[in-house]
DNA sequence: CTTAAAGTGTAGCCGTTGCTACATGTTGGT
DNA sequence: ACCAACATGTAGCAACGGCTACACTTTAAG
């Protein structure tokens, strides 16, 4: 390697902390927004996999694994993988070619998640973002708003607590 | 196994798809959205970094992937394995034991990306999100925001274009 | 009833993002 | 100059969420 230390000749001077911009928050509250958003994530796809599958059941009676997959954009063999995390974690049930259904829970997570995402539409298009765009970022966004977030939203559309 | 086919007897004659309930998109728009907010979700880690990153640097003059690690929470070899990703797609460069920096097109992304995280904070608090929760919950919001919501934004908050 | 189409399930692959454990390099204190 | 503390890097594991390919079952057409 050879190594030729003496390269950092020039710019080791002026090592100053610069300290000037804007300040950074504590390590510990940083890592625990990252961690909080981390963990949003990896239930962003059950609640969207549940709210979807309500919704099939709602409008047809009936939620089979390829519509799923096809609502979502994937492979039916990823909806069917995913499909048995949701059982995995008590959300779903299913018997081999006979639909996909909620348990109690599942039912009361996609009760929260539809309120949710629409109260998130609702919330954007009020501050003027196209009824278009508030669909397909609410997608993205609902995963991520907090219940205090939430009461604001419902609050500033001047609604209260319901809907 | 025995299939007793005749259990499906009592529950197969009202077969009606309700259709009451509320419309349901297009599959297609319905799958595009979803697969939208797939890859937002992919490019979201690449953003958090780079604009941490972006900060150390601003801040002190120096990103090491240990503090890096710190602030996001995860260990000092998950970060560096994400550091090396972020090396793949030419955002950020390192030399061993010589910290990080930003390329050109990475420090170009920090920007946008801390124009964009200030921009969703100062929303919701705008709609009054109480500071500290908008902060927490601008971290995973600010990765799924269009830029047309945005202009909304800028538009509701009275800004014209800038900042 | 027979057969083709459609749906379902399984297996095996890959890339990402976590982790722990261990090895190696750098640096500061004495 | 040395050694201990710290930082960095690497290896190997697991879970997740994609995919394609193939096998099987159910449903629909004729
Ligand atoms: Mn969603
Ligand atoms: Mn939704
Ligand atoms: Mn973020
Ligand atoms: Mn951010």
């Amino acid at each position: 390697m050879t190594k030729t230390k003496d390269a950092t000749s020039a710019s080791e001077a002026s090592e100053s902390p610069p300290t000037s911009g804007a300040e950074m928050p504590s390590e510990a509250a940083q890592a625990h927004r990252f961690g909080k958003a981390r963990s949003a994530q990896s239930t962003a796809l059950l609640e969207d996999y549940v709210e979807l599958i309500s919704d099939l059941l709602g409008a047809s009676g009936e939620a089979r694994p390829t519509d799923v997959a096809r609502r979502l954009g994937v492979s039916h063999a990823t909806a069917i993988k995913t499909i048995s995390r949701l059982k995995r974690e008590g959300l779903a049930t299913s018997r081999p070619y006979r639909g996909v259904f909620l348990t109690e829970a599942g039912t009361a997570l996609a009760e929260r998640v539809r309120l949710r995402h629409r109260l998130v539409v609702d919330l954007l298009v009020a501050v003027g973002v196209p009824p278009d765009s508030a669909e397909a970022d609410a997608e993205g966004i609902e995963h991520h708003v907090s219940d205090t977030a939430l009461a604001a939203f419902r609050a500033f559309l001047g609604r209260g607590e319901n809907s």
